[in-house]
RNA sequence: GCCGAUGUAGCUCAGCUGGUAGAGCACAGCUUUCGUAAAGCUGUGGUCGAGGGUUCGAAUCCCUCCAUCGGCUCCA
């Protein structure tokens, strides 16, 4: 007897084993169409594979739970792709083929490079299959009888990945009846009951992957594809996908004339005047709150003695990433960090505990030699601007100042209206400075602050910098990549390698506990990130032009440059497009460069003083007074409103 | 750094199996003086990423390098 309980706590007596197939046919022929697997006291099975005790079940449908189901179709999907590159190119072996999160992978080691020339065959082939509708099998053998049949057909990845498998018995999974020549996988399972279940696919891409992530293994061949449960959800992705491409910084920043890269400098941004307007905004802003919040800030050289590099440790632990040069015999290098340099400072005079704890900002130019492959517009460059600063402070003050740097950071950001916001904690990396104890002691300083503030946070264990633990912001792009921006960094460290000291109340010299942080982490990094998540279309206080004056026609012209210049007075950032065209593509001209506010000016506002001001990507226009527009739009800059409209209008 | 792809005018792209470069937009001039997402005509503009090779002849085929794109490893 085996007694089945369902979601809603009904129950159903079974004589013997039972499939989830079975019971879901029992409860609803509709439901046994829609099923694609079952979950048996929350470990998620087959559904034909055989319930023996009793147990608590959830048929999993794509209604009642998307995202298993989502998983579900999409790793076998991967088994259909495997299966289709296998038919295709009989050489390959397989290696791994998982879900990720916008659809899945298989790595495969085939001598023969695949090209996206070969997707549609791939492709071609992969409907075959679906249109088949083969079930997909499950068998088990025994690990020793695995074991001896992977030796067999000498696959060495797959051999490498039963080994890690546990328990004592290897399952297999055929698609289609268990026989001579039916594709099989090595795999976990579960799977969808059959291959007809996944309604739409497409392969994305191909990409070089080592095996196990080792950059000293074999490079395979990654392709990537994704599935949905139908079609449209599938073009509703696709076309998602479009929407994020036109996000893209490196797009807009060219578009907009924002910045540039050239070949003379791989790495390195080259700001526009209209990038620097953007820059410098963000910079006044950030200046301005770090100030309220007991800031100082000081500027360090971007070229210092390379002995200093050997006591702070970075020559140990970092030089791969260092530009080195040789000046009148001695030998330099390029900071990639601005702490070595803080500290200098720090050491110019003594400090007494009064001033502890002392918070000293650096906007600090560094320079890292990335490797060419990891370049990517402004979120990997080889030169970029850190909004660094150190916190110098007692041990009891650690607690307080981590908590002050959250508060801060989340300020921040929301002011830049980004919301989606994770934090990660990294441990003690294997290259690293200062005894375990140290290690210890910081890191749970850290977890203090973190539960202190009741943040939810991802442990990365051994992630920590050379120095000390930290805690990293995230954010997410437009194309759902993650990407740090702030960072707090605890360390014990550079204050003993700096010897670095303050006085305490009772005359005795103490060791001041340093804490390197960063919000918006790179400035440059961050940039691209803020265009990403406004598509290019600045609010207000950001936006290197604010407002464009568009003339109906050149006779109105004296009265555009009189507006233009009522603008400019008000410290309005505005130009003024006088060129012989009509109306519509002055407008559309603005819209292309996404100026927040049009002000189209012809004989019936010369007449009334006024202007009509059409808002980016408004339709709908209102006239209103010079004068008026221009306290309204002075109104909404200076609260840094991420929204254009005017209040009470 | 590694794997794969790409590189033609300022931008987006066309140029079949080798015969000596083309469009749209942008830009300039002229016409037009216009009321809310592109007016018309004319014109300027390219040692086809760089260097080497094959060939009577290379944007096109081969090699090397550089850069970019998508990943991997790494990272703010």
């Amino acid at each position: 007897m085996v007694q089945i309980t369902l979601p809603d706590n009904s129950v159903r007596e079974h004589g013997g084993p039972v499939t989830g197939l079975a019971i879901a046919q029992q409860i609803s022929p509709r439901l046994a169409k829609d099923a694609l697997a079952i979950r048996v006291n929350g470990v998620l099975r087959d559904l034909t594979a055989p319930i023996e005790t009793d147990a608590n079940i959830e048929i999993i449908t794509t209604k009642n739970d998307p995202q298993t189901s989502l998983e579900l179709i999409r790793h076998s999907c991967a088994h259909v792709m495997a299966e289709a590159i296998c038919q295709l190119y009989p050489d390959a072996k397989l290696v791994y083929g998982p879900t990720v999160e916008n659809g899945f992978y298989y790595d495969i080691d085939l001598d023969r490079p695949i090209s996206t020339d070969d997707f549609p065959a791939i492709e071609a082939k992969m409907a075959e299959i679906v249109a088949a509708d083969k079930p997909f099998v499950r068998y088990e053998l025994p690990l020793e009888e695995a074991m001896a049949k992977l030796r067999a057909e000498g696959n060495r990845y797959k051999i490498e990945n039963a080994k890690h498998a546990k328990g004592d018995k290897i399952s297999f999974y055929t698609t289609g009846q268990r026989e001579a020549g039916s594709f099989e996988d090595l795999c976990l399972g579960p799977h969808i009951p059959s291959t007809g279940k996944i309604g739409g696919f497409k392969i994305m891409s191909i990409a070089g992957a080592y095996f196990h992530g080792d950059a000293r293994e074999k490079m395979l061949q990654r392709i990537y594809g994704t599935a949905f449960a139908d079609k449209k959800e599938l073009a509703q992705y696709l076309e998602r996908l479009e929407e994020a491409k036109k996000r893209d910084h490196r797009l807009l920043g060219r578009q907009l004339d924002l910045f540039s890269f050239h070949d003379e400098g791989p790495g390195f941004a080259f700001y526009h005047p209209k990038g620097m307007v953007v820059w410098n905004e963000m910079l006044k802003y950030w200046r301005e709150v770090h100030e309220k919040d007991g800031y100082c800030e000081i500027s360090t050289p971007i070229i210092l003695n390379e002995k200093l590099w050997h006591q702070s440790g970075h020559w140990d632990n970092y030089k791969e990433n260092m530009y080195f040069v040789h000046i009148d015999e001695s030998d330099y290098a390029v900071k990639p960090m601005n702490c070595p340099g803080g500290c200098l400072v720090y050491k110019s005079r003594p400090h007494s505990y009064r001033e502890l704890p002392l918070k000293m900002a650096e906007l600090g130019l560094v320079h890292r030699h990335e490797a060419s492959g990891v370049l990517h517009g402004l979120f990997r460059v080889r030169r970029f601007t850190q909004d660094d600063a150190h916190i110098y402070c007692t041990p009891e003050q650690i607690r307080d100042e981590i908590i002050g740097v959250i508060n801060l950071a989340f300020d921040i950001y929301k002011t830049f209206g980004l919301t989606e916001v994770s934090l990660e904690l990294s441990t003690m990396p294997e290259k690293h400075i200062g005894s375990v104890e140290i290690w210890d002691r910081a890191t749970d300083a850290l977890k203090d602050a973190l539960s202190a503030k009741k943040i939810d946070y991802v442990l990365n264990p051994g992630d920590g910098a050379f120095y000390g633990p930290k805690i990293d912001f995230h954010v997410r792009d437009c194309l759902s990549r993650s990407w740090q921006i702030g960072t707090i960094q605890l360390d014990f460290s550079m204050p003993e390698r700096f010897d670095m000291t303050y006085v305490d109340r009772s005359n005795r010299e103490e060791r001041p506990v340093m804490i390197h942080r960063a919000i918006l982490g790179s400035l440059d990094r961050f940039f691209g990130i803020l265009i990403e998540q406004y598509a290019g279309a600045f609010p207000a206080w950001l936006a290197p032009e604010q407002v464009r004056v568009l003339p109906i026609s050149e006779k109105t012209n004296n009265f555009a440059d009189n507006v233009y210049n009522r603008l400019k007075a008000a410290n309005l950032r505005c130009e003024i497009d006088k060129a012989d065209d009509k109306i519509n593509a002055k407008i559309k001209r603005a819209h292309e460069m996404k100026v927040p506010y049009m002000l189209v000016v012809g004989p019936k506002e010369m007449e009334t003083d006024t202007v009509t001001v059409r808002i980016r990507n408004q339709n709908e226009q209102k006239s209103l007074p010079v004068n008026d527009f221009i306290a309204s739009a002075r109104k909404v800059i200076a609260q840094r409103s991420l929204c254009l409209e005017f209040s009470g209008l």
